[in-house]
DNA sequence: ACGGCTGATACT
DNA sequence: TAGTATCAG
């Protein structure tokens, strides 16, 4: 068997595993309508610095999905489509934007997702869930079937390849659960649907937040899919589907900057199934289409293994054959907390950095955020980071000539705000030199104006978990010389190799190669240390008697409950046959059902066929044009 | 050189 | 390893 190192080329292990992934639903508006409650139901959007264009637009909420709002506008922009919207200011430190509160809550969400099964921070707002052992463990206890344990939530599940006779569709997926035909795999994934229903449940209770979630047999599928019904709900997919369901999905976004979200409104009623492949967004995915004419997963499926490495090298060749086939064998990792801290800021246009003054005041500010950040990681989580990184872009001026990228620049990491603050300046004049090239040193004092600097990043790394016994601390953050006794804000002082053996600081080592410390650290292994909210907000929102998590989206119920849409099947873009994908559920528009913001965000021609294909039967989409330029594939590469 | 800030991963 | 590049949201 191969062990690859790209992007995942780990053959599924034999057995079936039950993998959840889950999706905040437009996680930071959530958290600004939890803090301020009288949001709740308005359309909603978060948005960093206002001063300039109403500031950029980082979540948007539903409602102000529905006019057309944009994640990545301006303030402006939003404001003009949706007069009504609420914009949300990110909360600012530094002079900069600190998302912090966003981290916490996510935190809040992980603690409760990780009771369950083994659990993997994806982001700050993402989690996967490996349910396996739950699921078998489930299953062995209730030989009999699952008929006690569904929930309303859970026959809120959306299941891909379910045929539903669309007058009761929680009867059909009540007994998809009850069931089934037998087969052990499903049987698993129904446990884990139920498992993820329940935990969603108690997300909602906790947090009040919602989120949505796939539940499939591998990481691929399950990310593919939570995001196909949203807000609030979840997908299954059984084994027996997958091969439909993947066949025709686009490999590469369409239609420019348009939305996920609002393109998954639409695959309603262009019969089309829609999702963005992971890592196939960017020039991989470009290069399949424009080279190899591939526009849908299942275009990929004739390529052999080996043509595909030959073409894209062994590792990606041998993923994306893998992915066609929806074969992923990524684990789960067992992982609560980010593997790094950053903490940057950009300054384009004018606000560039042009005096060194002006970067030291920047790096401060943002040395001083990730010192806090180091410090809490280490009460919270005892954990230490190792590697301080300094990261900047800049532009020069009178030199057209030379367009290099201002260098990267590491160290070992110092604890301590001021050494934090040191080293990251030592790390840019490191870089700057380079920058500026040795030649210009002389000029650098007449011409201040050669360099302007339009971002500026420091980060930290290879952190890892120290034992948390009763002076394991303090062995590990042992003082050898005055220099480097902790600082006042810092309740630790931390001494590395590197550092001790130079006194004199950075010079040393800026450049040349750290020596490592030999220090035996434990394996991350404890989970996190949330701080308990205050208090137990009341749930302000109308409850039914059942609990529901749509119901938390009071003003979306019409647009987004699963029982006010008729759910029918078919519907064939791609002309398959015996392929078409049973997944899609579709219906007649009528023109005036279809929200006009939505609408217009769409490029014009496909809103000409869109309103060609309204208030007819079904099938009038244009068949997708496939694999016309596969021939290409087989010329001869212009370097052989 | 306004899509900002953050994080992960893989290659060399 | 350090540093670069790419991707995602």
């Amino acid at each position: 068997h191969l062990i690859l190192m790209m992007p995942v080329a780990k053959p599924e292990s034999s057995e079936a595993r039950v993998i959840a992934h889950i999706d905040m639903d437009c996680f930071y508006v959530q958290v600004e309508q939890r803090k301020q409650p009288n949001l709740r139901g308005q359309p909603t959007a978060v948005v960093q610095y206002n001063s300039w264009k109403g500031g950029g637009l980082i979540a948007v909420g539903y409602e102000a999905r529905k006019f057309g709002v944009k994640r990545s506008m301006r303030g402006d922009e939003a404001k003009k489509i949706c007069p009504e919207i609420q914009l949300v200011q990110v909360p600012v430190a530094r002079g900069k934007a600190d998302l912090n509160v966003y981290r916490n809550a996510g935190s809040e969400v992980i603690s409760i997702l990780s009771r369950k099964g083994r659990c993997e921070r994806a982001s700050i707002d993402e989690v996967y869930l490996d349910l396996t052992e739950a699921a078998e463990t489930m299953l062995t206890e209730h030989p009999n079937g699952l008929l006690d344990l569904i929930n309303e939530e859970a026959l809120r599940s959306h299941v891909l390849g379910l045929h539903l006779d669309g007058l009761n569709d929680r009867d059909c997926v009540r007994e998809w659960f009850l069931m089934n035909n037998g087969d052990h795999r499903d049987k698993l994934l129904a446990c884990g649907a139920l498992i993820v229903a329940e935990l969603r449940l108690e997300v909602l209770k906790e947090t009040e937040f919602t989120c949505s979630a796939g539940i499939a047999h591998n990481k691929m599928l399950a990310k593919l899919t939570s995001g196909m019904h949203k807000p609030a709900q979840q997908t299954i997919v059984p084994f027996s589907s997958v091969k439909n369901f993947l066949e025709p999905l686009p490999i590469k976004k369409m239609y420019g900057d348009l939305r996920l979200d609002m393109l998954l409104l639409f695959k309603n009623i262009f019969q089309l199934q829609w999702l963005l492949l992971k890592q196939l967004g960017g020039k991989l995915g470009t290069s399949l289409e424009t080279e190899l004419g591939v526009q849908t997963v299942g275009d990929l499926l004739q390529f052999s293994e080996e043509s595909l490495q030959e073409r894209y090298g062994r590792n990606t060749g041998t993923w994306l054959w893998n992915v066609a086939r929806g074969i992923s064998g990524e684990e789960v990792e067992g992982r609560l907390l980010p593997k790094s801290h950053g903490s940057g800021k950009t300054f384009p246009g004018r606000q560039a950095l042009k005096t060194l003054p002006s970067v030291q005041k920047w790096l401060n500010e943002l040395c001083e955020e990730l010192s806090e950040r180091l410090q809490s990681d280490l009460e919270q989580n005892k954990r230490i980071a190792h590697t301080l990184t300094l990261h900047a872009s800049a532009y020069k001026l009178n030199d057209s000539e030379s367009l290099k990228k201002f260098p990267s620049k590491s160290c070992p990491l110092r604890y301590g705000t001021t050494k934090i603050q040191e080293d990251s300046l030592s790390l840019f004049h490191a870089g700057l030199r380079e920058y500026i090239g040795i030649n210009n040193v002389k000029a650098k004092g007449i011409n201040r104006h050669e360099w302007a600097i339009t971002g500026l990043s420091v980060s930290a790394s290879k952190i890892v978990a120290v034992p948390s016994g009763t002076n394991s601390i303090t062995k590990y953050f042992h003082n050898e010389d005055q220099n480097y006794a902790s600082s006042k804000e810092s309740d630790y002082a931390f001494t590395n190799d590197a550092a001790s053996l130079s006194p004199s600081g950075i010079q040393s080592w800026v450049g040349s190669k750290p020596t490592q410390s030999k220090m035996e650290f434990v394996e991350e292994g404890s989970g996190i240390n949330v701080k308990s909210r205050k208090q137990k907000r009341k749930l302000d929102t109308q409850k039914r008697s059942t609990p529901s998590i749509l119901g938390y989206f009071r003003s979306n119920d019409e647009a987004s409950s699963s029982s006010d849409i008729p759910d029918t099947t078919d519907g064939c873009r791609y002309n398959l046959g015996e392929d078409v994908p049973r997944i899609s559920n579709s219906w007649n528009y009528k023109s005036d059902e279809i929200d006009p913001g939505v609408l217009n965000e769409l490029p014009p021609e496909i809103q000409a066929e869109v309103l060609a294909s309204l208030d007819q039967p079904q099938n009038q989409v244009k068949t997708a044009k496939r694999g016309s330029s596969i021939v290409h594939y087989f010329l001869p590469t212009k370097n052989s």
